[in-house]
DNA sequence: GATGAATGAGAGTTCATTCAT
DNA sequence: TATGAATGAACTCTCATTCAT
């Protein structure tokens, strides 16, 4: 799955994924600065060390890139989260825990976050669907946190509201810092957004 | 204000409004389709209904058109905000209110929600800038809210944080529809959110 | 029909004729020189005196460029032959007339029958069988002059053969100058093809 | 001859002859789908069976497979044309013997033919003439058989003109199948010509 | 001898913008 | 004011050819 799916005219598949890796990368940084659209191959083939020919070997169009940098993010974040998850599995409060790693998780990744958020939509449908599938799991996982350590039992309804909430605010943390960080840091974005989360949850842990 | 700066070489103040007015109906229609990008110039004139030249009597670049575009977005929405939130002025449990209404709004300017929230990154910083500020100044409307409507003293930086949740959370009625709308109508998502919002808040009303 | 089936985006249809009518030309000049698939369209748009988006404006691809000339001088062959027809539809040995005129409208149109033969081949199936309908028509004018001219009754299979002969007997005067050209000039050629050919028809005329 | 003149890097003279073999089988077969400018050195290395490094260890440049193409079927259509002269040396009605084994002959390498003669014009200059001179050398033979077994002197022009006639009467039966197949078959073509082709000799053997 | 990754000139095509009418 | 033909810079993508392994 992932990359497998765009086609290489290169055979070796350890430098297809070396150099997909750094087409990946110097994507991300351009995609960044001027946007997918405002960014040419010219420009991403330079930036990733090799030439508009290396690059073509590689991936087949233009929307090939963005499809692998949407990809990977979604990708590494989702894993990411999936370890957090599994680590905390047996804590108190893996609640907070948990959203507290996925907050700092995407302060971590702010740029990838962005960019992609801003990106996918340029995928096309079939792309876009594929790559938001990951959305719906990492969401799902939230759900699934809810049920197993909530010390009631929340409707399904709610669960995916409140999961919804906390992924959004998650994104909201990357997306809106021009908004936020006059009056937050990371720390004290997380601390009150737990505070209003348990609150709502009316779980009293810590 | 607002379109003033954009310069034309029409002199006929309200000619250029009404053009204006078309112009940017035209265009929402198109970026909702294809985003502002693969949208031509050519297309807007089509859609609004007269030649490319014409087009260019009103506006002086591309991105002219989706500066009239955003800022003629959040001006409505920031307008309809405003009278819903004179109109409810002096009911009890206003916030609730207040919030209902907004999300109402989202649903009806569903669209141009979305297209706003897409394109306003394309915006070089200047005009992004100007256009952000109204978005600035809808949370602060949510912020003057709470200070007004809780029954208790709450501090700046947890008006902020609210304002910008309920804030997000109208944006995610309009933008997560592909997630929400299995579970969700509009009516059963206001009912939650301000479910769970009351309790965040610690009011108590209905 | 003919021109009619290719869409430019410019409306004025005389400017549309007038400006394929250039290209027809100057792409005829290059594909003499270096063939279809070796002439660019930036050298066509130079050398039909206008720019690269202006070319653009009257053709979608550069296959239609390919279309325009195959059809505008399949077109005029055809055209000229009718005429010859036409106008020596009364005469004694009408059959030899319109063989001569026919070799001398070859020989006229020289450079045009080249290119034509040796690109309509690189035009996609349906643009090719549209264009060779054409020739089919031509050789069909040939069987009509067989029937009437020829003071006895030639059967079908034979006329489709002789009429044939005579369509590939033009083409070749064009194509194979190389060889040709060493022992024959055009009226000779013309001499000695109709001399073969009465004996074969068994026509005594001149 | 032939190949000889195309440079390789590899010595084994053996091996080269094998290679290419290879190549002109491959190159022929996809020129005969699309084409020579549409078909590329990779897919012509594919089909061959080999790398594209090593395609290019046994030909210099793209228009050396061109050559090396045209030349080998060039060579082919004139040996098996040679073969049927020597054999049918003394039969009487020799010229209809070798025109019928011509056309057979054509008929047999249709492909090939088609293919030659679509693509000869590509070769630059040098390479062209070279490879025509064999076409010259075709129809010097069938201009030596008319003086040989015609029953009378015919002029050196005459002869000219009846063996291109002859010659250019086997490429329409490869090229004009389009237009020929409805009423013929290679038989009755083969007969009707040469129906034709013995009243205008007046040779009246069978 | 064989391989295939790397190269980059160059091709076709698009589209924002201008300006004469 | 309105029009739309003209422009050309810029973009994506291809492919013949090379060369280190």
């Amino acid at each position: 799955m992932t990359n497998k799916q765009i086609l290489s005219s290169v055979k070796d598949r350890q430098l297809v994924e070396k150099r997909r890796q750094q087409i990946i990368k110097a994507a991300i940084t351009l995609f960044k600065q001027k946007g997918f659209h405002r960014t040419t191959t010219r420009e991403i083939a330079k930036q990733s060390g090799f030439s508009i020919g290396t690059l073509y070997e590689y991936i087949r169009t233009k929307e090939d890139i963005l499809f692998l940098v949407c990809d990977s993010i979604y990708e590494q974040v989702k894993r990411r989260l999936e370890e957090v998850i599994q680590l905390q599995a047996s804590t108190e409060d893996t609640l907070s825990h948990v959203v507290r790693a996925y907050f700092e998780l995407i302060d971590d990744m702010q740029d990838e976050v962005v960019v992609m958020y801003q990106e996918v939509k340029s995928l096309k449908k079939e792309s876009r669907d594929y790559v938001l599938q990951k959305e719906r799991e990492m969401v799902d996982m939230f759900k699934a946190m809810l049920y197993k350590y909530l010390p009631y039992k929340i409707s399904e309804v709610d669960a995916e509201l409140v999961a919804n909430n906390i992924f959004v605010q998650g994104q909201m943390w990357g997306f809106r810092r021009w908004m936020l960080q006059k009056q937050f840091t990371l720390e004290t974005y997380i601390e009150r957004q737990l505070y209003y989360l348990r609150k709502a949850l009316a779980v009293k842990v810590p």
